[in-house]
DNA sequence: TTTGAGTATTGATATATATCAATACTCAAT
DNA sequence: ATTGAGTATTGATATATATCAATACTCAAA
């Protein structure tokens, strides 16, 4: 559901990327005029892996989970987007292609600006083209750790990064609504569902964990990370 | 062993970086007076995961492992850098920290370039920091889709994969000398070494190649790109 | 030409983890 | 209330892969 209705423009909004203080206010004006604003219900796909890359994407409300869709209809959950962040990925400067799928997970109002703008700006705007550079640079880090982790830890140590992730990165709290399903937490640690709900259950007879089935708590946050460290 | 003297200039160089083609010979000469050479015997570390960023690093003769020394005192390769390519990781735009070692496979023969003047010119030269947004962002792509094999395939389709970038990446032939012992191989495809060996010799077995030890040859890479994919 | 240190190979075994199958739960629609 | 579809849980089993242990090979140095 697409729509093109005046929001307000990108200067003064709380919402935009990190990147954008970056930008002038008549850059800034310059990038309102080339954006649209859509909403999606949980569960509706924003956009596709294999689609060609026209908008910069920005979540202004909800969560939408991202992932790959692999081999042999596996799916790999790389992250959980929100407020703030720039989703279009690494195909950006590279084949203009989106090498993953996004998801609503809750309802999600998202802010689409055309691309070609954002690009013009990198070749006039240097402090600009920094921050983009430290954007990819630091998502680029994650899947590095997130590759180690995959052939490194074992299970438990994946589940525990996995719960860390979700209570520090995602919802900055160590009590939380789990938003994924026992699929989804597999997708997103390395592992099938069985396996979730079998070191969930370890970790909550280990009190390390409290698990009323959507409310996640952490109880023992320093175990946590010596098992995710150690795993 | 570092030696100041004075080597032809990067303007006219044949194994500079491919991003140096945006610059002008006017910057190419500014680069060159904030460089040194480097020569390393096979085997001696060329930068040290953790250490500070101080230089971007080009090869300009031999090849080096990538390598990150993980948990548990293992280490996972990430690839093999050769001539033309920046070595210097995502940590260059986040905390200025290596993030991986790099060690000489070969003799080597590496060009020091002061990163403080690569990075001032993302700043004047829009040019050329979307030419290094375009670099790093094929390398982020390069370890997500090494992240979904690892996640995702088993091990002979690891192998097969690992044979194939060595063939096509690095040696530009399906005929070559493996630099790499099992160990290493181990490293670089995610496996025991014993495993490395028995997968060999399965392939082996199969004709879908030879390998006299330090010799090997491609005989069927249909065969092979078919266990990359389905492995 | 022997020694020795590293590397490669092979077979036996252990272990982590996926898969399969059966059952239980949850909750929206009838 | 009853049904049904999806999800979660549990136990049994299969499988991929690592680890361990023993032996063989390679090649530089004594």
């Amino acid at each position: 559901m697409i729509d093109n209705n005046i929001t307000p423009c990108c200067v003064g909004c709380e919402k935009h990327w990190d990147n954008f203080v970056n930008l002038s206010d008549k850059e800034k004006k310059k990038v309102s005029k080339n954006r649209h604003i859509a909403e999606f219900q949980a569960g509706e796909i924003i956009f596709k892996q294999g689609s060609p890359i026209s908008s910069a994407v920005f979540l202004t409300k909800g969560m939408a989970k991202i992932y790959i869709e692999g081999y042999d209809n596996k799916r790999m959950m790389i992250g959980i987007a929100k407020q703030n962040g720039l989703i279009a990925g690494p195909g950006t400067f590279v084949d203009n292609r989106h090498h993953y799928t996004v998801a609503a997970l809750t309802d999600v109002t998202a802010c689409f600006i055309n691309m070609d703008i954002l690009k013009e700006l990198v070749l006039t705007n240097g402090k600009f083209a920094e921050g983009w550079l430290k954007d990819i640079s630091k998502k680029s880090l994650g899947t590095f750790y997130k590759l180690l982790s995959h052939s490194q830890k074992k299970m438990h140590g994946r589940m525990a990064e996995t719960l860390l992730y979700l209570a520090n990165e995602i919802h900055q709290s160590d009590k939380f609504t789990m938003l994924l399903s026992r699929q989804e937490i597999g997708e997103l640690s390395g592992m099938a569902k069985e396996s979730v709900v079998r070191i969930l259950k370890n970790f909550s007879d280990d009190n390390i964990i409290d698990d009323k089935c959507p409310h996640i708590k952490i109880l023992n946050k320093e175990k946590l990370m010596l098992i995710s460290k150690m795993g």
